[in-house]
DNA sequence: CGCGATTTGTGCACGTCTTCACAAGCGCCT
DNA sequence: AGGCGCTTGTGAAGACGTGCACAAATCGCG
């Protein structure tokens, strides 16, 4: 029951949790498996192996294997991973044993579904305040927190430590929120906005685009409307495909 | 103005848009592109060059020409790009050319959301139906369009081609939901449901889920927060970055 | 105690993506 | 017409991510 100490575990840095300098494609990946661990424990599972795992994930499993091989040894040969264990130590990693704060801006139609959204709670993190520009929508009460206005970003930055603002503003006032919320020391955006942000270096920004996802699937739709179109060339080409289509955020053909 | 014809593209099809066959990392990027260029053309720009357009979509310019020469040869030299006539040419790559029609299943706190949200109109979406499971919820209207029950999916389907399901739905209702898309003929899903979908081959599945992407940026806040507490190795540690950071969908450091 | 079944962890090869650097092409000015 | 500056398009190199295939390790059983 090693609270959160590596054993021998590789990256020489001092006494703390030891940063093993993960490939981006993996950290992008822990949270899926995080979740699908998640979901096995709930199930009453104690083990899994990587085969599981992955499938549960819906990823390749030995993807999988060399993605939790860079936090270290975790697994039994023979036997798998230790549920529990394993759910410890990607939560450590990804540095969810503290509940974050987030300031949600914009609290227009997203901000709404946003701040109604039980996936914070139960994934490690907190909405600390809802803020909106519009003082039309300040003092409204959504899912217990009373909206203020985005003027008092410093007052709430004071009262508690934020990690992460969440832009769902129009993308006219995004810039500026973006700004604010730099300015009062928040180093992680998550954008909803359709728009480019420009932040000071060590800030991290990282976009949701509901238009952009619909426009990539358009693509893939228009492309097969063209190949089936087409005489099929070589056979079965839409039963056997081509070969080249599935992707990093895309998931494709898992099987019965 | 050649409606949409590359003179002497490569890639040899018959007489039809001609598919390139691009990168997947070139379709991720062109809905950004387009959108950049849909800004530079209502602010009265003609024409634009490599540079000007990667800033404003936020990419390396080089990365900007190659993905745009994947395209076929549409910039002049010494001058730059003619913005009406590649806003046309990525549309046309992307199907954009045909509004497609959008069932949107689950009308929860999300979905609402999502059916009021104006970016489908704007760009080449068009919402056909609103479907949810919960009588309770049918009837409702939203945007002007009523709910429907998600049985009735077929004859939605009927009535008009569906290109692509958006699953606003709890994980538990996703998969069946998923199913159910399948069945009347939808190829192409985006899911917000958090959850692994099944589909068979030839189907493409996106994923969007908040609750990951705030726990990549956790992973960059604890990484932040750790090499703060060095007494930073070599210099300014925090100022000139690691180098490892900027990655597939993360945008930093653009620049005062 | 040894053996076989099982599963992890990883070296290696391959493919994809990114970035640099520069030749080729275009327009403008003289 | 010729030259000059600017910008595209692309070859090549390097970084990164993926997946195979297998050795190393562990458990259970006879």
């Amino acid at each position: 029951m090693s609270q959160h100490r590596h054993p021998g575990a590789p990256g020489r840095a001092g006494a703390v949790p030891a940063l093993p300098d993960l490939p981006e494609a993996t950290v992008a990946r822990l949270p899926e498996y995080l979740r699908a661990l998640h979901n096995l424990a709930d199930t009453g599972h104690e083990t899994v192996s990587s085969e599981g795992l992955s499938a549960a994930a819906g990823v390749n499993s030995a993807k999988l294997r060399k993605d939790l091989s860079h936090l270290g040894s975790y697994g039994t040969r023979g036997v798998g991973y230790d549920v529990a264990l394993l759910i410890e130590q990607i939560e450590n990693v990804l540095g969810l044993t503290q509940r974050r704060a987030v300031a949600l801006v914009g609290v227009g139609n997203l901000g709404h579904a946003l701040a109604g959204y039980d996936g914070f709670a139960g994934r490690g993190f907190r909405i600390a305040a809802l803020l909106d520009a519009d003082p039309s929508r300040v003092g409204e009460e959504i899912n217990g927190l009373v909206v203020r206005h985005v003027d008092e970003l410093a007052t709430v930055a004071a009262e508690e430590s934020l990690a992460i603002g969440v832009i769902a503003t129009p993308a006219a006032a995004a810039q500026q929120v973006a700004d604010q919320l730099v300015a009062v020391g928040v180093t992680s955006i998550l954008n909803f906005a359709p728009c480019v942000l420009s932040v000071p270096e060590g800030v991290d920004v990282r976009k949701v685009d509901l238009a952009i996802e619909l426009q990539i699937l358009s693509f893939h739709e228009h492309r097969k409307a063209s190949l089936t179109a087409l005489p099929a060339t070589g056979g079965s080409a839409l039963t056997a495909l081509p070969g080249g289509f599935a992707a990093t955020d895309t998931q494709e053909a898992i099987g019965t």
